[in-house]
DNA sequence: CGTTTGTTTGAGCCTTCTCAAAGGCTGTGG
DNA sequence: CCACAGCCTTTGAGAAGGCTCAAACAAACG
C-alpha cells in the first residue's frame, strides 16, 4: 500500500467502547457522533453489530491527491467516506485516464467479494474515512442480511450512475457535459431537504474534470467560461461555482 | 406492457413439478434441461427452492427487436436470459439514443429493490428467457442468502462493465473502440474453455452498434470496412464477422 | 519575489458528424 | 423465377466540434 499522508486521529479508549452498561450493547462513542451513521452503510446495523464493527475501525484523513488504492491492487481495508471526495479512474497503458466514479459522504469505498476491480482509488479533496478491516466487512455481510442489502443497494446506485455517465459520454456534447457534471455535482451539495445547492466547490482540477468528462482541460475551461457568459453560472477563483440561472442550467445539460 | 411478439412456450405440467417422490424435493425437469442453470442466478439454489421458482416460471420467446420493459416502467417479471441478446438503452428527451449494456445468456434481466432504472429493454436478436414473477425475486432473496449474494456479485460484474465502457465512450478512438466491441463479443461467443471465439454474429445492426460504441452508423461501418482492408477481421453479409488476426485487434482495441 | 502549478485564451488541424447517393439483401407479389 | 419495394449498409464530400500546441495569465507556495 502507498499511502502518502496518512494520518490517524486518536480513536475512542477501547475501554470505553468496551464497558458493560445497563444495555449491554451500546453505539460506541464514535459512531454516536458520526455523520454518516444513520445514511451510510452502518444504518443497517444494530448496536450490538456497530459496537463489533467500531471495535476494529478508525477514523483517518487523507491529504487531497493520495492514492488510496492502486489499480489491481487488493485493499486491506474498506472505508466509509466522512467527508471529502473519492474519485475512481481507470488508466490505459498509453497513460489516457477516465475517471469513472465520484464518491461522497457517506458512501462506501472497496469491494465486497474477492475480485478487484482494476481502478485507481484517489482522494480529490482532503479526506475523512471511518476505516475497518476487509474481513470485517465479509463478517458482516455475511451475519447481518440487512448490510449485505444495503451494499447491493449501494451497487446498484451505482451502476446507474455509472449508466447516466454512459448517456453523457457517448451522447451528450461539451457544453452538455459540463452541464450535467455541475448539476450532479449540487445535488451532493444539496441540503439535505432535497433543494440543489447553488453553491459549488469543484472538488476536482480542470484536468480531472476533463478526465471524467472525457473532454481535454482546454475544453472544459471554454464551456465554464460560455456558462459564465451566458450568465448561467459565476466562477469564482476557479474553484467555487455559483448557479445563477438552474433552470438554464439544467436546460444546457439536456436534463 | 407492450410486448408485440410473446409466445409462451408449452411449460412442465405442474402435477410433474410437484409429484411427490424419494427425494422430497426434486429438480424440475425444466431446470434439469436448462442451459442457464448452473452458471446463472438459479445455480445459488438447491432444489427444494428450485421447485418452487420452478414452479412460477415459464419460457418465452420474442422476436429481435421486441419492447421487454419501457423506459420507466416498473416490470412485473424477471427473466433469466437462455438464448439471445437483450438490449439495455437510454433515451434523451431529443431521442438521441445510448445503450448502456448488452446482457448475454445467462445473465438476469430485471432488478432487485423497488426503485426503476429508467432503461429501456429490448431484444436485441430473437431471445428465449425463463421468466418468473418479480415478487418471486424478492421472496427468494430474502429466504437464501447465496441467492441473494449471487445477485449481488451480477450487480458488481455490471458495474465493471459499465466502467470499462466509460472508459471507451470518454477516452478511446472510433476504431479502437470498434475493436473493444469486437472483443468484448468474442468473448461472450466464447467456447466454455475459454477460448476467444474467432467466428461472432453480430447481435446489433450498425446504428445500434453506433448507439453502445457513441458512434454513428457511418463511423462503425468505415472503421469495420477499415479493419477489413487490413486483414484483420472478414465481414461477411455484413452481420457475420471472423477474426483474422486476434492480437493485430486486441492491439487496435487499446487493451 | 521568483517558481511552480493550474487556468484561460487563441490558431490551426484532425476526427468524427452530417448529408447525400449508390449498392446489397430480403421478402412479396406477379 | 423475376421484378420491385423497403431497409440496411457502404462510400463520398464537406462541415463542425473538439483536440493539439503554444503563450499569456493567475494563484499558491516557498
Amino acid at each position: 500500500m502507498t499511502i502518502a499522508a496518512r494520518h490517524v486521529e486518536p480513536t475512542e479508549p477501547a475501554d470505553a467502547a468496551l464497558r458493560p452498561d445497563i444495555h449491554t450493547a451500546r453505539v460506541p462513542r464514535l459512531c454516536r457522533a458520526c455523520e454518516a451513521r444513520h445514511r451510510g452503510i452502518c444504518g443497517a446495523l444494530d448496536p450490538a453489530e456497530l459496537l463489533r464493527l467500531g471495535r476494529t475501525s478508525t477514523r483517518q484523513t487523507y491529504a487531497a491527491g493520495t492514492t488510496l488504492i492502486a489499480a489491481g491492487e487488493r485493499a486491506e481495508h474498506c472505508s466509509n467516506i466522512l467527508s471529502g471526495v473519492v474519485k475512481l479512474s481507470k488508466l490505459l497503458a498509453d497513460g489516457r485516464q477516465q475517471v469513472v466514479a465520484l464518491q461522497f459522504a457517506p458512501d462506501f469505498v472497496g469491494r465486497p467479494f474477492a475480485g478487484d476491480s482494476d481502478v485507481l482509488v484517489e482522494a480529490a479533496t482532503d479526506l475523512r474515512v471511518c476505516s475497518f478491516p476487509r474481513r470485517m466487512l465479509e463478517t458482516m455481510m455475511t451475519a447481518s442480511p440487512a448490510f449485505e442489502a444495503r451494499m447491493h443497494r449501494q451497487a446498484l446506485r451505482q451502476l446507474d450512475e455509472a449508466r447516466e455517465w454512459m448517456m453523457a459520454l457517448g451522447r451528450k456534447s461539451a457544453a452538455e457535459r459540463v452541464a450535467t457534471f455541475l448539476v450532479i455535482l449540487s445535488r451532493h451539495a444539496a441540503a439535505p431537504d432535497g433543494r440543489r445547492a447553488g453553491e459549488i466547490d469543484l472538488p476536482l482540477c480542470r484536468a480531472d474534470i476533463a478526465d471524467f468528462l472525457g473532454l481535454t482541460a482546454e475544453t472544459v475551461s471554454r464551456q465554464l467560461t460560455a456558462l459564465r457568459r451566458q450568465g448561467v453560472v459565476d466562477v469564482v477563483r476557479s474553484r467555487h461555482v455559483t448557479i445563477r440561472d438552474p433552470a438554464a442550467l439544467l436546460c444546457v445539460a439536456a436534463m
